[in-house]
DNA sequence: CCTTACATGTAACAAGTTACATGATTAG
DNA sequence: CTAATCATGTAACTTGTTACATGTAAGG
């Protein structure tokens, strides 16, 4: 149910379209919450139905319509009761961790290269999260409450990509014994 | 599909019932893998279906029979056919974080409940990593290869969850203001 | 008396993924 | 020619959750 208080959230901040949230979950949102434009619709066409936002369609030429949706006020209330819920953390649930677990089967070259990717992943993590960093908040010390509770989520995406990169090295040096540029003096 | 593949681990390291799974990843696999024992038993009986685990009925007074499950040697090519292939990092999917996204309609007596909880949650998930590590990885400089890649899995718990009571602090300080003991002696 | 551990499941539902569908415009 | 952006969806499938079902024995 929490793909529903996402788009709440993410409408009552500004009306959009499907389209619209797709990119913002893609681009901005990625360390929050993730959903495929599918699962987007899909919730939209039923939130309307239970009149949790309406739409407004604006017309274009020779593409479909956009249907632009806001939240209405049956929608707000349903998105502050939950804001008053308690809510369990996520599970985890991680290929990654899960493969460590198959002990002699896995061996260090395809364990090496899912480390690798594991690093780069979260090296380009870092890279986006500063990036909207420097958009969104430049001056960190100057944000109104509403930006800086933004802030605080983007500060998460942070410490977790530094938190793995961290674990990553770690895992070097106990399991792989090879740094990084393996080819230079490391007897 | 890695549900499978966690199954196939767990009972290539020791064969056992849907039971019995279910406890291992209830009380020592939580920071790797979560399932229900539905799930379990559902991708038990289609695991059976496909060969990739037998099944060994041991008869019991009173109680329905153990099932007690083995990988067989489809289950194992299977298993390392998975460990060869590439994994997307899992999304992220956090309701704590969709909250900070609601803007004024979250207000900070609800925002330090759930922070409350939050910590009361990793500071138990740290208890129970530390009781794992004591018990499982006592001598840490002297482990197999095997002990050591799980002992890597462990250690990624307890980064995990050193670094949401990290962000917590820095929640306080930005968001609330009120130290943990906020009665005593803060200005 | 009540809960927990033991031991297995079925059924219905919700959430998330993958494949398919349409069609114009712009950038390389 | 090819891919990406814009803009909407439907359909089928897989994965995960919740509710229900059965029955004994031990511990407080």
């Amino acid at each position: 149910m929490t793909l529903r208080f996402a788009l709440l959230a993410a409408l009552h901040e500004e009306p959009a379209t499907g389209y619209d949230l797709n990119r913002r979950f893609r681009d901005r949102l990625g360390h929050v919450w993730n959903a495929s434009h599918q699962q987007i619709y899909r919730e939209l066409a039923r939130m309307l139905d239970e009149a949790l936002v309406a739409v407004q369609p604006v017309p274009q030429a020779d593409r479909p319509d956009r249907k632009v949706y806001r939240v209405t006020q049956g929608g707000k209330r349903a998105l502050q009761a939950w804001l008053t819920e308690g809510h369990p953390r996520p599970a985890i649930r991680d290929p990654f961790l899960v493969k460590l677990f198959a002990g002699e089967l896995l061996n260090d070259a395809d364990l090496e290269r899912d480390l690798a990717e594991l690093e780069a992943h979260y090296r380009e993590r870092l890279r986006t999260y500063r990036s909207l960093e420097r958009r969104w908040f430049p001056d960190e010390r100057n944000l109104s409450r509403h930006y800086r509770l933004q802030y605080m989520a983007l500060r998460r995406g942070i410490l977790t990509a530094e938190s793995w990169l961290q674990w990553a090295a770690e895992m070097r040096e106990r399991m792989l014994l090879s740094a990084r540029g393996a080819s230079k003096g490391n007897g």
